[in-house]
DNA sequence: TGTCGGAATTACGTATACATTATTGCACGC
DNA sequence: GCGTGCAATAATGTATACGTAATTCCGACA
């Protein structure tokens, strides 16, 4: 890579810079407090959850196209910040950017979802097994308690939304306790990515009672740290979640949504 | 053209293009044509691909720093393909992004190690499994063979880096015959994120012997069509190793690479 | 002597400008 | 009538400009 600019360009490894690592003097006391308080929020991250929000809401429906510009004017900033955004909702799969025609926003197919069930499987029983293995604290029995409680509730009432609100909070929590960040990270983008799917079927669906009975069942399994349960239990639950759901979507014949 | 948008700034959601969706006249033809012999590569790839090469092969070692300029000048572009790579870099985990500072490289602690094998464990043996299930091709099988034959090859002429590729190229392909996408992605995220200390604890394991063993009976399992067994081979083999690095590491002191 | 406060500088986040390239509309030939 | 080539236009990729926030440097003070 001979790239030019003549005398002696510096090997990126060599810092140039005077040595002052790790000095960070007393200047940052009020900058860190400012920082606590000051509710600063860079346009690249309001131009992405404002972006993901409307995705995931149906405001910008499957297959829509919208372009930087158009973006940027409807946000009120630059290209700049959405273009970032953008990069960063294609990274996790919610949109495609086709150099000259805009973002699109990507349906999910049957075999997406076949796919990211498919991993969603694996990671969500690895966790549990995790928790197990290791034995929850009582808050994260609480934690997970609550969540079914709430799941419970839901479906006493027959208020779906809300049940398909605390069984998301119910698998996050799963993810989140494993204490393993990747693991974390990763289910949680794909169930972004599923969301919209989750939400049209919800009402296609048979009640979800028996998911409240597995999760149940998976919280006694951690609570006394039996961690081949726990792994097979929840294991099952979403083997037969995901079948259902793929049957269910091709028996509809969609397969775009 | 006033762009500014005064009076009713048109919700993203009406695209306001003319209706031609659908309509790729043969103009893009030439382009096509074009763009398959022209090596045109964006410079934010070409940065991408630079500064993550550089990570891989330790020029950038794990810690060190570098500023969004730096690396600009070193790359003979402006900051803004850099930083849009910087970007993609800080969300596959290769470098953290601090306001101030730069990126910095980040080290792999074993903590860290830990998490990836845990999550490559459960996808490759999951690939593993639905690759038997569904029943190889004659193709897939050649592929892995020759992997595991040049593995072999390797290890007797100890050729401990042609090894490691060889490795390398038998995991990769596994996670690519699954066909599951978003699985493979994931696998080749976490591999190149080890690259390093695979290649570090190279010479400080013991011979890897074992693992063409388990490759091979895994090729075995596959041509056979057993998922069962095409799981539980691998996903051992991916426990075992991941216990004996972690083990590694820990005697040797080495928890920062 | 060590710590603090403020000015200068720096690096970044964002906006804007510019060049390139793809797509569209249209005139033209078969 | 329909497909083709060319000019106009639009959207992107990249560069540059600019304001802000943070860090460093430096002099003063306890």
């Amino acid at each position: 890579m001979a790239d030019k600019k003549g005398p002696a360009a510096r090997a990126p490894g060599k810092k140039p810079r005077p040595a002052n690592a790790g000095r960070e003097r007393q200047a940052t006391r009020q900058a860190r407090a400012r920082a606590e308080t000051d509710g600063r929020v860079p346009q690249t991250q309001k131009a992405y959850e404002a972006i993901k929000l409307r995705i995931l809401n149906n405001v910008l429906p499957p297959g829509s196209q919208a372009l930087e510009q158009e973006l940027a004017a409807a946000l009120g900033m630059s290209r700049t910040p959405v273009r970032e955004a953008m990069m960063r909702l294609a990274s996790e799969g919610l949109v495609a950017v086709r150099p000259r025609h805009g973002m699109r926003v990507l349906p999910i197919s049957v075999a997406d979802m076949a796919e990211i069930y498919e991993i969603l499987t694996e990671l969500e029983a690895t966790a549990a097994r995790a928790i197990a293995a290791r034995g929850p604290t009582p808050a994260e029995i609480k934690g997970l308690e609550d969540a079914v409680a709430e799941m419970d509730k839901a479906l006493c009432g027959d208020d779906l939304a809300a049940w398909a609100a605390a069984d998301e909070r119910f698998h996050k929590l799963l993810a989140a306790y494993a204490g393993n960040k990747r693991l974390q990270a990763i289910v949680d983008t794909f169930f972004d990515q599923t969301h919209r799917a989750r939400m049209l079927t919800l009402k296609l669906r048979p009640r979800p009672t028996r998911s409240n009975d597995d999760h149940r069942a998976l919280v006694a399994a951690i609570r006394s740290r039996d961690p081949g349960a726990a792994h097979r239990i929840h294991h099952e639950h979403r083997v037969r979640n995901g079948r259902m759901l793929v049957e269910l979507l091709g028996r509809l014949g969609l397969n775009q949504l």
